[in-house]
DNA sequence: CGAAACATTGAACACCCTCAAGGCCTGTGG
DNA sequence: CCACAGGCCTTGAGGGTGTTCAATGTTTCG
């Protein structure tokens, strides 16, 4: 087990990758940095997660991996076929919720991409049963909100305030309550991400 | 060997995967479609490229694929220990690629979205020796453009004659022509994907 | 207690959208 | 051969969503 700190880099962009780890505690990044500053967040590794899982012979890291506060984590198991199963499943959500953040980016106001991601990280969580009574720990500041929903901090800000006067959602002191996810879900028009017949998750 | 018409659906969302599928002339788009109509197109397929590439028990389709032309395709080859490194950079690749679809929505601007993606799929055609001359045959409309990039019809048109005048590009009954690639992948900051460590590509 | 990071607010502007109309090209049928 | 229909492309004018710049307030933490 390894212990990471706030803002650390676990993979570099176009670096080797060593091997799959898997996060304990704590949520990080997949990041890239354009050439003038500009930076784009492709998805959220919230605890449970797996990283780093490659088959090809010499892996790159095609982004970077940022943790976001402390973060604890461990080497992933290897050439066990038992787990070939769970890999694939997880890299299988890997690339849907890259299908969804692509459609949030691509055809979604604001407001929408807002919901759409609160929904996904708080279904995302509870299936690690990290979520309480329609709320859960929330990290991001909105700086790093804007940064993964294509948008500025300040509109962030303002869609945020838009949000908490409809009374859609409590947000306050990194803690996320979400009056009615169905509502909110049945609304933006929000799916949940399924990528096996059978019902086994994760 | 199937051929497929223009338009027609490959793979349905949220159906099962049968196997994977290889596409040997034509393109084809992974796509989703919103519940009041607006689209949003992940990716393109491309000739030589994999589909159905799944490795999960019981696979969903987690995005619809739809032939853009005329299609043909053939079943790949399954259960060949030895195509294992072919299969997994495959998917290394798509993974990359939706990445920087993801960039592209999110942090560049209608023409850079423009360039940033010719020159991708030109790229991508060069691998399979299907480009000339700085040049290839250019299928898509500005609609489907737009369904991309995530913008209106309209304004891909206005870019694309942007782009003209000032002379990046040639484009006109469905050819492609650039005039400066490596120019153009300097002033967007393109990078090219790079998925392995040795020089094996595809 | 002071500094730094984060959140909030206002005003002006830009990029891209919407709506609407017209032009071009291709294939089809009379 | 011509008329017509249907995609697709093009163009214009006006409006809205989100940006930029800049300043102030708030929280956190050493």
């Amino acid at each position: 087990m390894r212990s990471i700190r706030p803002g650390q880099e676990l993979m570099a962009y176009g670096a080797p990758v060593s091997g799959p780890l898997i996060i304990l505690s704590g949520w990080a990044v997949r990041s890239r940095i354009l050439a003038d500053g500009r930076r784009q967040i492709m998805s959220f590794i919230l605890p449970g997660d797996l990283i780093g899982n490659c088959r090809q012979r010499c892996p790159l890291s095609v982004s970077s991996i940022v943790a976001l506060g402390s973060l604890t984590l461990c080497p992933g198991p290897i050439a066990i076929p038992a787990l070939d199963q769970v890999y694939a499943v997880s890299h299988a959500l890997d690339e849907a919720y890259l299908l969804a953040q692509i459609t949030r980016l691509g055809r979604l106001s604001a407001e929408e991409r807002l919901i759409d991601l609160m929904l996904e990280l708080y279904e995302r969580l509870s299936l690690s049963g990290l979520t309480a009574d329609d709320g859960f720990t929330w990290p991001l500041t909105q700086s790093a909100l804007a940064d993964a929903l294509g948008l500025t901090p300040v509109h962030v800000n303002r869609t945020l305030q838009h949000l908490r006067g409809r009374g859609d959602v409590t947000l306050r002191s990194g803690h996320l309550q979400l009056t009615d996810p169905y509502q909110l879900a049945k609304r933006v028009g929000h799916i949940t991400a399924r990528v096996t017949g059978s019902s086994e998750l994760s």
